[in-house]
DNA sequence: CGCGATTTGTGCACGTCTTCACAAGCGCCT
DNA sequence: AGGCGCTTGTGAAGACGTGCACAAATCGCG
């Protein structure tokens, strides 16, 4: 991931925005805090402890409480911390107070299902143009947007600045479509296609890959079989448990 | 993550595979690099190099190099490994040599464009059923399949043993689904619903969040952002050119 | 007004992962 | 056969992330 330089001078008078200089594994896990808040929030819960917040996100309440402590938390001892500040808190530090465009290229089978998904707009990302170079495709309309040639990107990009671009396309096709996202001044890529992406100093590209998720799967489903005795094919349902081995602490993050 | 149990035999009884206990990073990035060597193969490579191999997959040779040491790999010093040899080693560790059944439970928008979805099958993956609770999607046929209620669960899991599944449900059924697939003997699950599932030892689920891959994003766009607009605090010494900056090192595997 | 219950924030130790650097091994060329 | 260049495999060091355990801080109550 981006290599984060440290800030030229160290002992900085306290700035009020404070750059955080997150940890990595930090900022991966706060929309998992966040969406927890919110979860809360709905529910009526104006404070919550750290380890109320961490069992509804899934992760130990000592992890969570370091995490906060890093953006500077607000939180009570002996009460815990006030949901709303705290959501205010990780929506500033990750930036979602200012609504992102996002440009989505490629409207294929999956193109057509992250359009459709409502759980980008809830978090303060409004897609703003869908593309797809096949001319097929181009002017169907999917969830109130049209969709554009890939060619007419330029033009979209210089009327509405793009803070995102989401690639959906094949595989052989994304390598051309992150470098023209490039050329239009978008400095992060979210990739599905199944292949490397090559971008220049700056860009940050984060990777999706299903099938990747499913044989990390199967590598355990694998293991699993061959500790339990052998039964190397069929894993028929109902094994009983062997209560010797203790595969604990499912329930990942899915990042890093 | 998983916790790895130590078999309790250590010098256990040969088992032809030798059980690998990879480290869970090792396991991640295994796929990726079976992807980059499906490559290599079908452009008439026979060897590859680590080098080579390392920039194909987007990661340092170094790692590479001690991931698959680790698989007890086969390579050849001065030459590099054999990459027909290299795939059989992976698909074998990662447990992809037998056809895994997937049951894919939501046929929502998701759930459509994952049952359309090719790159399952290409690695060994065979969705074998497609479920939802909605009784006007019981019935649609999707690629082939034909989705049927979820409470047909039981019988079609007594039938087929179904190794792996794939919750794609709103996330307010996601637990219910996650206790279903559990009850039938599943024990692994990839789980698309924005939630925390609980779960018994001894099943695995891994988390695919889109809206969190997003935020994840928008908080390095937001820093960037905030590095080359306002030059923070008062530090006399100002940041020098930001050209001196190197963000290195993007293309980064999702997980870890 | 002070005390105890509760919860945060964090120092420290430990485990995991990454990266460098280099010796060992292999093939090829002379 | 011998040497040379190339590449693997790995020891060691360092960076990073995690979790324990406890002091500091805050509230409520007698």
């Amino acid at each position: 991931m981006s290599q984060h330089r440290h800030p030229g001078a160290p002992g900085s008078a306290g700035a009020v925005p404070a750059l955080p200089d997150l940890p990595e594994a930090t900022v991966a896990r706060l929309p998992e805090y966040l969406r927890a808040l919110h979860n809360l929030a709905d529910t009526g819960h104006e404070t919550v402890s750290s380890e109320g917040l961490a069992t509804a996100a899934g992760v130990n309440s000592a992890k969570l409480r370091k995490d906060l402590s890093h953006l500077g938390s607000y939180g009570t001892r002996g009460v815990g911390y006030d949901v709303a500040v705290l959501i205010g808190q990780i929506e500033s530090v990750l930036g979602l107070t200012q609504n992102r465009a996002v440009a989505l290229v490629g409207v294929g089978n999956l193109g057509h299902a992250l359009a459709g998904y409502d759980g980008f707009a809830s978090r303060g990302f409004r897609i703003a143009a869908l593309f797809d170079a096949d001319p097929a495709r181009v002017g169907e309309e999917i969830n109130g947007l049209v969709v554009r040639h890939i060619d007419e990107l330029p033009r979209v990009a210089a009327e509405e600045s793009i803070a995102i671009g989401v690639i959906a396309t094949p595989a052989a096709a994304a390598q051309q479509v992150a470098d023209e996202l490039v050329a239009v001044g978008v400095t992060s890529i979210l990739n599905f296609a199944p292949c490397v992406l090559s971008v220049p100093e700056g860009v940050d590209v984060r990777k999706v890959d299903l099938a990747i998720e499913l044989q990390i799967l199967s590598f355990h489903e694998h293991r699993k079989a061959s500790l339990t005795g052998l039964p190397a094919t069929g894993g028929s349902a109902l094994t009983a448990l062997p209560g010797g081995l203790a595969a604990t602490d499912s329930q990942e993050a899915i990042g890093t």
